[in-house]
DNA sequence: CTGAAAGCGCTTACAG
DNA sequence: CTGAAAGCGCTTACAG
């Protein structure tokens, strides 16, 4: 900058007045300025300019695998509200580690994004504290913080999968089986909860041996589904917990003879496709994800509400696994 | 940092030890510089870092769509690069815009990012001269660049499509239909290209008819699918030029009366459990990234080597759907 | 082992 | 309409 101003004959403000636009440039100088800047290659640091006026422009978003096709979406809709107000974003994957995802959430920090979009791995966020305090702006999404009061936008697991138990119940199924994530994972026990309260709602006791919580990587999940899908008395319908865990039973019960009931949590693509057509409980990650980055930038505006919880609704989507029938009695 | 040195009355340059861990500082001193850091809750702010350091340890990926199954992977593979030289990933999509491609990546050269990895939208990249020249290093992805020489990783767009299109010609089929993206995009011409390639091969005249390019939207998409599966004449096997055209082109043979081959390219999840199961030609959208983050680094750690095209294999994945065999003529 | 000075590339607040 | 000075929060190069 300084050459430029040098080159255009002028003072340093002057190429700052040009390079963003300000009034208050006779258009001769400003033709002077552009051509030095043309002539020099010159282009803004915005690292400087972020130094000097405290916004960086810019939010962070962890999240656990940019990879999982829940998280595409929803990354993608934060991206565009940054958009909107002009902010770049930062991507980090914790992979599920809660040490991971403080070194990125602080990383982050360190590079002074304005705000923080975080789906938690850990459960205790206290580490966070001073950055709120310092003013980072900070909301969590689909699981809640952990120790710490902050905004949070979430789906209605307890509800959704309620629903989808109560659906399969309402089927005529009584022995029906449950897969989730680690129980350390709020949605996963809160899907958990939303399975025994429909059962108790509907009278039925839970045999502990249909309920399986885990990682949930395929080979986890397969011996848990083949376990409670064997022995003499089978669940006839399964729950799963999230979209990696509906994935694989789809896989185990297309290898069984006999027909079982599934209702899965969170859509899948090609679920309409699969025959029969995959019945679940559907969350709506892009408005999970737009919505807590519009709840960031109106932290960001001073619009400084006390912390709130968000719960989005769920919505049962009945495709033919969820409505078939218990297989007759031996 | 100031403030911290001031108040364990040691200098500037002692705090500044003491955070970077660099060697030449005694216990007690450490300690007395630690607990002004831990009372006054000081964090480092790393854009000044990065003013005076020149690297700022940040690489930028601009791709099309982070909601793309397909883009999921290949982000995530960079990030994974990008961690273990100790960088942070700001992720943008282009939406497919070639304006907003240009927007995006000079909005991430104006942060100083050390490289940039590109999935282009656009098919003029002389804008990025510059900045290439000022040090930015830049690798292409799943496409090359436009007008200017720089390292590309690429599928084999055009062996993949014409081993995938020959394998629908050894069964028996000979009206394939083509179905693709945009021609102006790189990946969309190269399969049309192994497509005519291998029909080519086959001795069979292509009917234009059964060609179709154009945007990926379900609407189109099915049109287009179900022009050429009318008629006296319909097609007996699609070729599809990607996840996305695949994907509709599955829901209307699904709704179809007769059996119709079916060929994608990129591999969809669930394609095994549908039937037939899908059929498609594989890239490895996680080695994509992967190879192209780790040609970054290395131009970054000055190992410059000439602009180099790097084109990884396919793979033909048999799963039923490509193995149908035509309708009897009637 | 420790620190004072200069500077990274901008913007802010002020004066002309 | 224009510019000189000071400063954002660090690091570099140097001296003690």
């Amino acid at each position: 900058m300084k050459d430029v101003a040098a080159r255009a004959g002028v003072g340093l403000k002057t190429v700052s007045r040009v390079v963003n636009a300000e009034p208050g440039v006779t258009p001769e100088t400003e033709r002077r300025v552009r051509e030095a800047i043309a002539a020099l290659g010159f282009r803004r640091n915005d690292s400087a300019r972020v130094l000097r006026k405290g916004r960086t422009a810019s939010i962070g978003l962890v999240l656990e695998d940019l990879a999982d096709p829940f998280y595409g979406p929803l990354s993608r809709a934060v991206e565009e509200v940054a958009r909107e107000h002009g902010a770049l974003l930062i991507n980090g994957s914790s992979a599920e580690d809660p040490d991971r995802e403080q070194e990125l959430a602080l990383a982050l920090c360190a590079r002074r994004v304005d705000g923080l979009v975080i789906i938690p791995a850990g459960d205790d966020h206290r580490y966070l504290e001073p950055e709120m305090a310092a003013g980072v702006a900070t909301v969590f999404v689909d699981r809640p913080a952990g120790r710490i009061d902050a905004d949070a936008v979430l789906s209605d697991s307890f509800g959704g999968a309620r629903d989808g138990v109560a659906h399969l119940v309402a089927g005529g199924h009584r022995r029906i089986g449950f897969i989730g994530d680690r129980p350390r994972i709020h949605t996963a026990a809160e899907r958990l909860r939303g399975y025994r309260a429909a059962m108790e709602d509907a009278g039925i006791p839970v045999d502990e041996r249909w309920v399986s919580l885990g990682v949930t990587d395929p080979g986890r999940v397969r011996r848990a589904a083949e376990e409670m899908l064997s022995g003499p008395d089978p669940v006839t319908a399964v729950f799963t917990g999230n979209n990696r865990v509906t994935v694989t039973v789809l896989r185990v019960l297309a290898e069984l003879d006999r027909p079982v009931a599934l209702v899965g949590f969170d859509d899948i693509e090609l679920g309409d496709l699969l025959r029969p057509g995959v019945t679940v409980v559907a969350q709506d990650a892009a408005l999970l994800g737009r919505t807590a980055a519009e709840r960031l930038f109106r932290q960001l505006d001073g619009a400084a509400a006390a912390p709130e919880r968000i719960v989005l609704p769920t919505r049962l989507i009945e495709r033919g696994s969820g409505e078939l029938s218990p297989a007759p009695a031996r």
